[in-house]
DNA sequence: AATCTGCCTCAAGACGCA
DNA sequence: TTGTCTTGAGGCAGATT
DNA sequence: TGCGTCC
C-alpha cells in the first residue's frame, strides 16, 4: 500500500510539512472524520459488546465516547459516510473478499466495503442526538472530505488514511484518537508540494508510482527513485521513456488514466449544497437511544455525559478574555434527566421509539469559525 | 552502499480504579 | 443465536542496482 | 502510569 510508502517521504523530503499541536489548538475548528473507518476501527479494535438482545454495539460506545471527546475540546465534527466504492477499487475489494476465503459473489464484496444498513443508521441516530452534522458521499469519504476543506466549509480531514492528500485535502491530521499525547500531527499539502516542487498533478502521479489501492505498481520502482524521476521528468509518461521496460515492467491492466482521473476529478458531495449545524448534545434523547433503546450501561452513559457538562461549564482556557459567566451555560442540569439513581429503570420496552426525526443535512452556517491558524 | 521486496510481528478504543 | 480476520507500522533478511 | 472492564 502507497500509504505508509507516502508518509516515509513526506517525513523524510518534505518534513516542514509536517507539524504537531496539542489538540486545543483546533478549538472551534471544523474537522471532517471518514465515518467507516472510524466505525470499523470501533467494531474491530474493541471487544465485542453485546446488549441484552444480542446486538454488538461496540461502534455506538465507540462513536459516542470519541464524539463527546471531541466536541468536549470545541471541536466541530462532520462525519462523512462512504459511498459507493469506485469501479477501479472492484478488483482491490474482491481481491480482499478472495483473501478472505469464502466470500464468493461480487455483491458479497461490494458490501463488505459499506457499512451494514442498521448499523449505520444507528451511528446517524446517535449523531443527530449529538448535534454533530453528517455528510453522505457520494462514493470515497476521503475524497468528499478534501473537497469539503477545498470549499473552506471544512479546516481540515482528520484520518489515518494518506488518501485524502491526493484527494486534495490541504490540511490533514493524525492521530486525533490518541488521548494521551493529546498531540495532533498536523500535514500542510502546500507545504509538501512547495517542498517537492511539484503540482497536484505530479503528485497524484508520485502516488500512483508508490503503490496506491487502486492500481498495481511499477516492478522494482520504489520511493525514492519514483521522486527522484518525477522530479526530473514530470509525468509517469516521461517517467516511462526514461526507464529501462525490460527491469521495470508494468503491472497488468495498469489503469493510469482512469486512476488519475479517479484522485483529480473525483465523484464527491457538493460542498455548495451542503450546510453544517451542531447543537448540543440532547442527554435525554442520548440516555433514551443508548441506555433503554439500545441497553447501554445506563449509568454509564449518564456518567459520562455529566462529565461532559461539567467540562461545559468550565471557564475555557483557550479564550481568557471571554468571560463566560461560570453557572450560567444555558445547559439544562443534569439531575432533570436522569433519575438520581439507576434504579428507576423504566420498563423494558423503548416503547414508542424515540421520534426517529432523520435529520439529513441540518441546516444552519457552516463552522468558519476564525481562531488564529493552529498552522503557523 | 543504497535501494527495493517480501515476510514477519503486533496492535488496534475509551473508561476508571488502583 | 453473534463474526468476522482487516489494515498499517516497524523490523529484519536477502536480492538487486 | 498500568491494567482490567465495558455488554
Amino acid at each position: 500500500m502507497g500509504i505508509a510508502r507516502l508518509a516515509d517521504v513526506i517525513k523524510e523530503e518534505a518534513a516542514e510539512a509536517v507539524n504537531s499541536f496539542p489538540l486545543r489548538q483546533y478549538r472551534d475548528r471544523v474537522i471532517a472524520l471518514d465515518a467507516s473507518i472510524a466505525i470499523y476501527q470501533f467494531r474491530t479494535a474493541m471487544p465485542k459488546l453485546f446488549n441484552r438482545n444480542g446486538e454488538n454495539i461496540s461502534h455506538l460506545q465507540g462513536l459516542f465516547y470519541r464524539t463527546l471527546h471531541l466536541l468536549e475540546n470545541g471541536i466541530k465534527p462532520v462525519f462523512v459516510f462512504d459511498g459507493r466504492p469506485p469501479d477501479l477499487k472492484q478488483p482491490l475489494l474482491a481481491r480482499r473478499a478472495e483473501a478472505a476465503g469464502a466470500r464468493r459473489d461480487a455483491a458479497e464484496s461490494r458490501r463488505a466495503e459499506n457499512l451494514p444498513r442498521p448499523l449505520k443508521q444507528d451511528c446517524e441516530t446517535l449523531l443527530s442526538y449529538l448535534g454533530v452534522p453528517y455528510v453522505q458521499a457520494p462514493a470515497e469519504a476521503e475524497a468528499t472530505c478534501a473537497a469539503l476543506v477545498k470549499s473552506g466549509k471544512v479546516w481540515c480531514t482528520a484520518t489515518e488514511d494518506m488518501d485524502a492528500l491526493p484527494f486534495g485535502s490541504l490540511r490533514l491530521i493524525r492521530h486525533l484518537s490518541s488521548k494521551k499525547n493529546c498531540e495532533v500531527e498536523e500535514i500542510s499539502l502546500p507545504d509538501i508540494l512547495q517542498k517537492l516542487g511539484m503540482t497536484q498533478e505530479q503528485f497524484v502521479d508520485l502516488y500512483i508510482l508508490l503503490g496506491c489501492d487502486y492500481c498495481g505498481k511499477i516492478w522494482r520502482l520504489g520511493p525514492k527513485k519514483a521522486l527522484k524521476l518525477l522530479q526530473q521528468h514530470g509525468t509517469i509518461e516521461q517517467v516511462l521513456q526514461n526507464i529501462d521496460p525490460q527491469k521495470h515492467p508494468l503491472p497488468a491492466n495498469w489503469d493510469l488514466e482512469g486512476t488519475r482521473r479517479l484522485f483529480l476529478q473525483p465523484e464527491v458531495a457538493d460542498p455548495g449544497r451542503i450546510t453544517l449545524e451542531w447543537r448540543d448534545p440532547d442527554p435525554e434523547g442520548l440516555v433514551r437511544f443508548l441506555a433503554h433503546e439500545k441497553h447501554m450501561n445506563e449509568s454509564r452513559v449518564c456518567q459520562r455525559l455529566q462529565r461532559w457538562q461539567e467540562a461545559q461549564s468550565k471557564p475555557r482556557e483557550a479564550q481568557p478574555k471571554q468571560r463566560v459567566p461560570r453557572e450560567g451555560r444555558r445547559q439544562r442540569k443534569l439531575g432533570e434527566f436522569f433519575p438520581a439513581s439507576k434504579r428507576a429503570r423504566p420498563p423494558e420496552v423503548p416503547g414508542p421509539r424515540p421520534s426517529r426525526k432523520r435529520q439529513k443535512l441540518q441546516v444552519g452556517t457552516p463552522g468558519e469559525a476564525g481562531s488564529p491558524d493552529p498552522g503557523k
